[in-house]
DNA sequence: CGAATGTTGAAACACTTGTTTTACTTCACG
DNA sequence: CGTGAAGTAAAACAAGTGTTTCAACATTCG
């Protein structure tokens, strides 16, 4: 017999992303951790494109130039790649333009105006790989999966409660709670959700805004309507 | 030689679905028409909640109860499948509500509201069947394909045109043209990419609108913001 | 060096996909 | 009747899917 049935852990795969910053004196064997990343920015380019299902692995690992065992190596499988790739984008994306900070005792409606601008330009704004980054997220958004849920408790609710506590402070008084409650939920529709219209109006002939001042003027808009909405039922209403 | 090699036309399926209206004294046979309904109601379900690409026809057709070459049979391919679900969904959605025809005479503002209330009961209202005749045709929206163009030719191009006009006219001298143009597509994006947010909102603990009161509520907000950006302009800017 | 480990590539697995072929049934009409 | 077209069902097709196996390579350590 010349193969005995020793098939107990052969390899012992890095699955868990090998944790970037520590390195206890062996490192990963450095060799792999540029084709882990080729494979990882591949994956987010087809994974933002054609979904969890429509992207395919060899597509990815052609892309990657890798093989498709790498996948099962490095993130053990498909979900395992995707998870990697949301966590990523995530990251990346939360990085380079971080939410606003809002400045001591600042009033509601700046920081509402600080708020849109910010979710304006993270939505709409940036090259390819960007535009990538965050259309992973935003197809979360409509179709989570299960790998979505914890981003969502950790970074989603707190930045839709700040909105709404936001609006509240704004309109206190003004509208009934349930109204207010519409407001703030339409203000994030709209500040958020603009990139799924982008392929149907730029079709129709209005291309989505790119420069800083078209920016400024779609959030000028947003933030606009949802402070004049108020004051107009404060002031005229009642 | 048993079997010639008489193998051309050997049958002629009535791809073009046979022209529901007319029906030249012989009628074409009956039998398949409930067949080819219910291939046409399956595929509906399935490609609202998966996709062109999502969508199995083995489980549309086990669905149907039909097998798989009814599908070539009747529709020629699986596109012609999704090409006749998509008119099928178009068709009974603005059969079923027809948008509102403008009094005569009637101000921008009255013309905004009626038009904003239809397209949010459009989009978010309805049970099970109505959803997924919106979503198939949502999906569209964010995601065209070439079946979708001539749709966007002859309904939403004239649509949007005429929101577009209700807020030019509603701005008139207040707003310069760009920010009304940004205006008009603010409203369109907030009334009707609603359903996009729905699973995400539903998950933060903000149901979608159900009843007619929300579905005023919602609808209320929406034009309520317009209305009240471009009178803030008027009055107080300026 | 030899041995042990980390990493890779080619091939195959079992399965699903859309499509097509082929034989078969059903049924109106001559 | 029986002829021929309308409609159906089973099976096979080729291509693509995610996953796994296994032999080989590369690198480091004893």
């Amino acid at each position: 017999m010349p193969s005995a049935k020793r098939k107990a852990q052969r390899k012992k795969p890095p699955f868990p992303a090998a944790a970037d910053g520590d390195r206890p004196a062996r490192q990963p064997r450095q060799r792999g951790v540029d084709k882990r990343r080729r494979l990882l920015d591949a994956a987010i380019e087809f994974f933002a494109r054609d979904g969890f299902e429509g992207a395919s692995v060899r597509q990815i690992c052609t892309r990657a130039r890798a093989n498709v065992a790498a996948v099962k190596y490095y993130f053990g499988d498909k979900s395992g790649l995707y998870r990697a790739s949301l966590d990523a984008a995530a990251e990346a994306l939360i990085a380079e333009r971080p939410p606003p900070v809002p400045p001591a005792g600042a009033d509601p409606r700046t920081m509402l105006r600080l708020m849109i601008r910010w979710a304006v330009e993270f939505t709409v704004a940036g090259g390819p790989r960007r535009v990538a980054l965050t259309r992973i997220i935003l197809r979360e958004m409509r179709e989570p999966t299960p790998v979505f849920e914890e981003l969502l408790a950790t970074r989603g609710a707190p930045m839709l409660g700040e909105v709404r506590g936001i609006v509240l402070a704004l309109s206190h008084g003004a509208l009934p709670m349930p109204a207010a409650e519409r407001l703030a939920l339409c203000v994030i529709v709209c500040a958020t959700q603009y990139e799924h219209s982008i392929e149907l109006l730029t079709r129709l002939g209005y291309p989505p805004p790119q420069t800083a001042a078209e920016l400024d003027l779609l959030a000028e808009v947003i933030s606009g309507m949802a402070i004049a909405y108020v004051d107009s039922r404060r002031g005229g209403g009642s």
